[in-house]
DNA sequence: TAAAAAACTGACTGAGCACTCAGTTTATAA
DNA sequence: TTATAAACTGAGTGCTCAGTCAGTTTTTTA
């Protein structure tokens, strides 16, 4: 079982950056160093060894944000949704290989093909608001966040906001690490309960 | 020039819906009505062809929100802001095919080969950031806007999360228009002073 | 150790597709 | 009306590439 996983990594790593549809299967068996039957041996067909990509970092989204919601940060809703922030932030620059394979196309254009594709995205985006949705909801009930919009709004709202900040990152088209400090307090004056 | 810009709009249609590396010329030729050939004629490449929308899409915006400009909204820069927001994400709505244009990966992949596609990127975003940065500069001017971060930091979170939620609209993967209440409160929130 | 199963191989195939080119039609200028 | 240029045509070309298959090697089981 040790080629298939390196078939997985490898092809994680050139969808990634080169995009479904631009890396073949060969370039894949040269970087994995198996013939590129073994590859079909492991996976049907390409699609499939994507979807099996996909699942094994859906995987890992679960097993890290459980780890980190049972480091238990001490402290009320709020601040467990601002170190849930900058949590997120700094997974998606480690994990930025993987959060590429989300920021592309390439998976929402085949689940419009193939509804297996659909089910594991939706799954996967359901994984980091359900998180975001749990601090704050506890945040409007220990009376720390706003109760002004419901928590799966805020939720949205705020996963929205984070992930086209890392977005932009990942794309290179401005530095935005340098606004996550700013990102941080936007994020604080969306949560915190109006003054009036 | 007719067939010319038959080809621009049946092009950006099926690039916007399938993608470009899914379209093939055969499909462009036989929705025009035109021979593939005809489609060289005008553009020497297919990525040229994708480059030539990208430009009609940015003169389209620079009509679109100078027009917005000059309708002249009364009130506060933070008025202007609000109404802003609003622009954007029924502009967004109404011109979705060609959103979907710049948020599948299509061209930021061809960027990182072709410098003209990167060239091309980074001035429509800048088109939509320069207007946000203006009315919050204004806004923080009149003292309509707080001045706790510069304003083209706060232009860039707020077209990040503007940009995201109407992302999330072309995906499908959330009924982001129900968001869009929710969503002005919390850009309210970011601008409005403290008051502390 | 022999037999069966699992893992692996890579040359081959057939379909898809961007682009070419030699020629035809249509518009413009003289 | 004729000459010239611009617009247009579509069959043909050469390349790429996912997937196959008949066979070989390695591992497991009896």
């Amino acid at each position: 079982m040790k080629k298939r996983e390196k078939i997985l990594e490898v092809a994680a790593h050139l969808f990634a950056s080169k995009g479904f549809k631009n890396t073949n299967i060969a370039e894949i068996a040269r970087n994995t160093g198996a013939a590129e039957g073994t590859i079909f041996y492991h996976f049907k067909t390409k699609e499939e060894l994507f979807l099996a990509i996909l699942r094994e970092f859906r995987g890992s989204i679960i097993r890290d944000f459980s780890d980190f919601e049972k480091s238990g940060h001490l402290g009320s809703g709020l601040g467990k949704a601002e170190h849930l922030i900058s949590f997120y932030l700094s997974y998606s620059v480690s994990m930025e290989e993987k959060f590429l394979l989300l920021h592309r196309h390439d998976a929402y254009e085949l689940s419009e093909v193939n509804p297996l594709f659909r089910e594991e995205l939706e799954a996967i985006y359901t994984c980091f608001v359900d998180v975001f949705d749990a601090v704050i909801a506890e945040g409007q009930r220990d009376g720390s966040i706003s109760e002004e919009i419901t928590p799966r709004k805020v939720a949205m709202i705020l996963f929205a906001l984070v992930d086209s900040v890392s977005r932009l990152n990942t794309y290179r088209l401005y530095d935005a690490e340098s606004l996550f400090k700013e990102l941080l307090m936007s994020c604080k004056r969306i949560l915190r309960k109006s003054t009036r």
